[in-house]
DNA sequence: CTAACTGCAAACAATTTGCAACTGG
DNA sequence: CCAGTTGCAAATTGTTTGCAGTTAG
């Protein structure tokens, strides 16, 4: 949370402004505690009284994304979804049916990334992974 | 790859054909170690003697993924890869700069799995899961 | 005043759909 | 013959670009 402050006073500094619409967007993504995609942006947007083309989320996202400040993560179906990247590591649980997300932890990686590295022989260094699991949640396995 | 040869025959049975088109495909699936997209599968086809549209190439990808025979993989950009789903489980490494992939195995994932069960309280199984690490190949790095 | 931000139209890229034609068991 | 397969045109969906106009430090 003080790292997403830190970074904004930094860009603040930098000249970048802080637009109404930056705003919303980064306040939504840290709000919804799961990754949203412009799709989604677009419907926060249209429920407040805000208002933002579509063609304006798709380059604050972009912004965003180069400052840093968020990270995509691709859940299967053809968009992309973004969240804040300062958020402690985490991954997504996804239920096939219902599309329903729920995050989870993994706190021993390392040993995971190390065998990684050391397997995939010609690699120097690895700077971001992601783990997706697929399956179903429990009313829709009921059904 | 017994697997495949068995899905393939039952398949047979079922009156599907075995096309020009579908064989190229698993072939090429089946070859080239790493997941191809339908744009890989498209240059393919160019250098061969077949032919064939790129709705073709979706529709059959379709097929083979309806039937089980191969499954989809992310990895960052905009499209879908494609890969045999009969192939011993692994995931990827991918050079953030250029987009070399390379394979790795983990083993002791079932602990991984209980875990994110368990943490995704209201999951009741888990079918299926990605894990996709980004870095730098040792040349990249180099630069 | 000037760089940052925004909207609109249009381009682009990946994928899907409808429909008519073809092909092989 | 008939279900399975294919091609072509066109639609859809997600994303990007160019350009002109607006806005806030």
């Amino acid at each position: 949370m003080d790292d997403l402050k830190d970074t904004l006073s930094q860009l603040k500094n930098k000249g970048y402004r802080f637009s109404a619409v930056r705003n919303f967007i980064i306040e939504s993504l840290n709000k919804n505690e799961y990754p949203l995609s412009v799709l989604d942006l677009q419907k926060l947007f249209k429920k407040s009284d805000l208002s933002a083309d579509k063609v304006t989320l798709y380059r604050e996202i972009n912004f965003l994304k180069k400052k840093g400040i968020i990270i995509d993560v691709q859940l299967g179906d053809r968009k992309k979804y973004y969240e804040i990247s300062s958020r402690k590591h985490h991954h997504h649980i996804i239920c096939i049916k219902c599309k329903k997300i729920n995050d989870f932890m993994v706190h021993e990686n390392k040993k995971l990334i190390n065998k990684a590295l050391k397997q995939a022989g010609d690699f120097a260094e690895i700077t971001n992974h992601s783990f997706e699991f697929f399956g179903l949640c429990k009313s829709c396995a009921k059904k």
